[in-house]
DNA sequence: GTCTATGTTCTACTAAAGTCGTATGGCATG
DNA sequence: CATGCCATACGACTTTAGTAGAACATAGAC
């Protein structure tokens, strides 16, 4: 399987493939899937480092660690990471690692969302193990990767929705984590228990959240994020 | 009742149409559409009479003093009818009222949830008068009416949603004017001035509300309704 | 007519939400 | 190492949300 290369190059290009070292880390909560990403990459790049995780604050500690990830492929709904939310929040931390979204949703208007948001691919998770290599296999050559049917459909994003991404990425990770219980209709009490911390701290947080959002209260905000969503998956 | 004429032609505006007066009504709060609509029926059914309204209150009021309406032609936005809500309300209280939805809104989606819930047609405002005639002349015989490319792509309305609509159809129509407020993240305080009566009031009706949907506070609402709503219109 | 049932309205109360000021610890910059 | 910046945390206060109970009106039912 080849010699490979304790430093790695920060230039994809020169290396070929059996030769490279990747380092990839795979999101996703659902074991199953989470495998069958795992099987592609063991096979085709057996030299690889894959970290995993299960929710989306385990892989920001992860990707802090290692800082330069080649590929990560992340799921759309999992822990912390509710439909664009983790993506934009990774790609605001993390602007020069590549993310891949890999979802059971096919929605023409989700994936083109999510490559508007900052995606390098979408990967449904009906593709062959063949598919996805051909997209993991695309996006390390730093070319964007959706399913063929459409490659030529892709639009800009609402300018709105783009609005609202900032605004969300000037979140701090601990405002964010709040956010994602307060946008799920839980009371302040609640939330503080859940994180540890008292309700006088999680209302601090909410004011800073609806400072940043430009928002006075939390229905407000709850219909703001719901804007942003998007449609319901197939429970699988 | 009924039309005995089922010949179509282009020019056909004079036939035994002309012999039955139907009775109308066009919900919506855009005048050139509206007009639009007039010009149709009043071309093709003469005699017919015509109530015409803004807002959803208004079109109920005019709906309580003529129960015998053959059509109520619904747009999907207007003051107090965001979305489906205003379509369920008119068919909990006219059940035996036909409603044809028309919208600028051409989504599959939204035109199958809206036959889901009661409508017995959905004419996008891009169709030509003809078209549209054709539209009301189907429904006032009695049958469903959408867009030929969908006809045969009909499916069920989900069950969670029907649950949601049920709850809906229960309130009043004061709690209903309030929900429409909240649903947009207005304060109580807010809502009473608009309204007219005192915040005190408003909790009264927001507390009703909370049991008939079965949720204990505002963002449940606000969460609870989003899951209904529908892609935004392209703002014309 | 009386008697229910229901919608609307309100007062008085408790609970939750939201703001302000402040303190601590990490971390980078000069 | 001193300084400033910022994320995090907390307590005290004010405002808003939500509940309980009752008064009043109206429409049917008996």
């Amino acid at each position: 399987m080849g010699d490979t290369d304790d430093r790695l190059g920060y230039d994809m290009a020169f290396q070929s493939e059996s030769a490279s070292m990747y380092h990839f880390h795979v999101a996703d909560d659902h074991p199953l899937f989470r495998n069958a990403i795992l099987e592609v990459i063991k096979r085709h790049y057996p030299d690889s480092v894959v970290g995993q995780s299960m929710d989306l604050d385990s892989a920001i500690r992860d990707l802090e660690k290692n800082d330069e990830t080649d590929l990560l492929l992340l799921d759309l709904h999992m822990p912390g990471s509710q439909d664009l939310f983790g993506l934009i929040m990774v790609r605001e931390k993390f602007p020069s690692i590549p993310v891949a979204i890999i979802s059971a949703d096919e929605d023409a208007d989700t994936i083109n969302r999510a490559m508007g948001h900052g995606a390098c691919g979408y990967i449904p998770k009906s593709c062959s193990p063949q598919t996805i290599y051909d997209a993991i296999h695309t996006m390390l050559n730093g070319d964007r990767w959706v399913p063929d049917e459409l490659h030529n459909s892709l639009t800009p994003v609402d300018s709105e929705e783009k609005d609202l991404a900032a605004k969300i990425a000037t979140l701090t990770p601990q405002q964010y984590r709040v956010l994602c219980y307060l946008r799920e209709g839980w009371l302040n009490k609640q939330i503080g228990y859940e994180l540890g911390i008292t309700e006088a701290t999680i209302k601090a947080h909410i004011t800073a959240i609806f400072r940043k959002l430009g928002i006075t209260n939390r229905t407000q905000a709850v219909i703001m994020l719901s804007k942003m969503s998007l449609k319901d998956d197939v429970v699988s």
